[in-house]
RNA sequence: UGGGAUGUAGUGUAAUGGUAACACUGCAGAUUCUGGUUCUGCCUUUAGGGGUUCGAAUCCCUUCAUCCCAGCCA
């Protein structure tokens, strides 16, 4: 009880205190907070939409309202269905769910159009010849104002008629745009009389050939939301110099609801990076496989390298939010995936880097079944067999033939565990012509069954094992940073130059625990002193085992040992 | 004198005029049938300067630093 109290009264964010101030102060209609997620359908979610996503769907949610999922397609040039479907994919995978509330900005083409033809009765809204060069001349400069398009006091009529002529697609692109009488001399640019409509003969994947005119984003969005009946509507801080437009257009003649724009610092992780343009590229390039390669840090990707919604959530909720551009440290994501998978994971042995080791004074052709834990943090997961015998695989970095300092795993004389099992002694090894160790040779102590013995005798190694002749084969991809940089590109300019050669190393050679061959994607799993993995959604099958490795068990003794030499 | 925003341990985030704190990282140690987990301890903090105040991370002035903005992208 206590400790829930406590988690209650952790402190607001920026965002809370704003929600808490208007919901006391009568400003939210209803007393319903609604929020929205507004992805844009040009590339799929990544880790930085996370953030966003868990925001605004966690505030509705804290508040009891609702989030809408509002994909902004105002741009057919660069939107595809694909993405519309791996958003919502993405969303419901990570928990979050907008009911009935699904909406598109191209729902409201129809309603948007008809605010743009009165904006323009009301000489509120031009239509400008003016080509995108003279458009850039006739802006100004960031410290310079900008002067007035000579098309600015077009007749009201003949501004309609353009206005509907563009739309009936007489005029080619880029010869007309419709702009917003605002303020040409204005310091903030995006009140520099902005575009609010744009020819374009793309065909739109839902409104198809509708639409020869398409509205640009500082004029759908805030409309969007205000039809949607949003409350508040946060986005990045790079959106901050928009929030007069937004205002402006939210305030437009005939649009009752007036919601208001917050923003908040994107999340940036280091060794990552964080743009659909950067991360398409890594795709085209080849760089990684796909959009869902499990070194890429969108959603897809990271859930086929093992990551639960859960521990996503996590790492969302332990970032905070706030108005400092910030770069949280890929540390603490592995810190929560760890955390949850350590709660969560089914632990197995599987040998990565195997080496054989035979125990003379074991019978020959006997086989023994030793239960093991499935989850020693979790006492209702059970134990499953596991099979034991004469010759075993064992990891070769178990085995050292002249140990280092601190080196308590196996070595000639040394006794070590192997885990549920027997505990061995090295006594020999076999070695080939160029001296490589090919074997090792040990006795057990049939007394020490299971895994302890009567005198309680101390062992401190304990390895994992299995068993040479019941053992599968498999592969296994061991995945690390993608990027070997905390800030990719800093020093070169090029990200590219950054890339990690090692970021993906595959081992074939695996000896793995028979009952893998089961395994499915979506299960968490642990190969006990090696990490966390995941078999793989696209490649694993019962024929041919594939796991991708989450993230690495913390290793404390590598880096002692790292040290020492 | 273009506009907008932001500065709290190495990294994030609290403290909202009253003892600067939590998490991650790092470093020690204890426990352990995973060199994992768990537990304990340690390190390091209010950008600089001035002012108001009994008292300032918080209010005021000033300097500095960083980020964003000149798409018919979002």
């Amino acid at each position: 009880m206590d400790g829930l109290e406590k988690k209650e009264e952790r402190s607001l964010n920026f965002l809370e205190r704003i929600i808490e101030d208007d919901l006391a102060n009568g400003r939210v209609p209803d007393n319903t907070v609604v929020t929205r997620f507004p992805p844009e359908p040009n590339g799929y979610l990544h880790l930085g939409h996370i953030k966003s996503i868990c925001l605004n769907f966690g505030l509705a949610e804290k508040y009891g309202g609702r989030c809408h999922l509002r994909l902004d397609d105002t741009n057919p040039e660069k939107e595809d269905v694909e993405y519309i479907e791996s958003i919502q994919r993405d969303i419901k995978w990570l928990g979050f769910d907008w009911g009935e509330h699904l909406y598109h900005a191209s729902d409201y083409y129809d309603q948007l159009h008809a605010i743009a033809v009165n904006l323009i009765k009301e000489g509120k809204a031009y239509i400008d010849s003016l080509t995108p060069e003279q458009m850039k001349e006739y802006r100004g400069t960031l410290t310079s104002p900008g002067r007035n398009s000579p098309d600015r006091d077009r007749p009201i009529e003949e501004n309609l008629r353009l206005f509907e002529e563009m739309r009936q697609g007489k005029h080619p692109e880029g010869k007309y745009l419709l702009r917003a009488k605002l303020d040409m001399a204005s310091p903030n640019l995006n009140m520099r009389d902005p575009a609010l409509y744009r020819i374009k003969y793309a065909s739109h994947p839902r409104t198809g050939d509708k639409w020869c005119i398409y509205p640009m984003y500082d004029y759908t969005h805030p409309i969007s939301d205000a039809i949607e009946g949003i409350t508040h509507s946060i986005c990045t801080l790079e959106f901050e110099d928009h929030r007069p437009a937004y205002d402006w257009a939210t305030s437009i003649d005939g649009i009752e609801h007036a919601p208001h724009q917050y923003e908040f610092a994107r999340l940036n992780i280091n060794y990552m990076l964080m743009s659909k343009r950067r991360l398409l590229n890594l795709v085209k390039l080849g760089i990684v496989t796909s959009w869902d390669d499990p070194r890429m840090p969108t959603i897809t990707g990271i859930r086929r390298r093992g990551y639960s919604p859960e521990s996503l959530r996590d790492f969302v909720s332990r970032v905070g939010v706030a108005k400092v551009e910030s770069v949280v440290d890929y540390n603490l994501l592995e810190f929560c995936a760890r955390e949850d998978l350590n709660k969560r994971a089914k632990r197995l042995m599987v040998i990565l880097d195997p080496i054989k080791l035979v125990i003379t004074n074991y019978p020959e052709e006997k086989t023994e079944w030793f239960d093991a834990d499935n989850n020693p943090e979790d006492p209702e997961s059970g134990t499953r067999p596991i099979p034991f015998s004469r010759e075993l695989y064992i990891e070769r970095e178990d085995f050292m033939e002249v140990p280092i300092k601190g080196y308590h795993r196996l070595y000639p004389g040394n006794e070590i565990r192997l885990k549920h099992a027997y505990y061995v002694t090295c006594t020999d090894m076999v070695k080939d012509a160029d001296g490589n160790i090919v074997e090792i040779l040990c006795t057990y102590d049939p007394q020490s069954r299971g895994g302890t013995t009567e005198d309680k005798r101390k062992v401190r190694g304990t390895s994992h094992w299995v068993s040479a002749h019941h053992a599968i084969g498999g592969e296994i991809r061991l995945y690390d940073k993608l990027f070997s940089t905390e800030y990719p590109g800093a020093t070169t300019g090029n990200y590219l130059d950054d890339v990690n050669p090692d970021s993906l190393v595959v081992l074939r050679r695996a000896k793995m625990e028979p009952s893998l061959r089961d395994a499915k994607a979506g299960e968490y799993l642990q190969f006990i002193r090696n990490g966390y993995f995941m078999a793989d959604s696209k490649d694993h099958s019962a024929a041919h085992p594939v796991f991708n490795r989450t993230v690495t068990l913390k290793d404390s003794w590598s880096k002692k040992a790292n040290k020492q030499n």
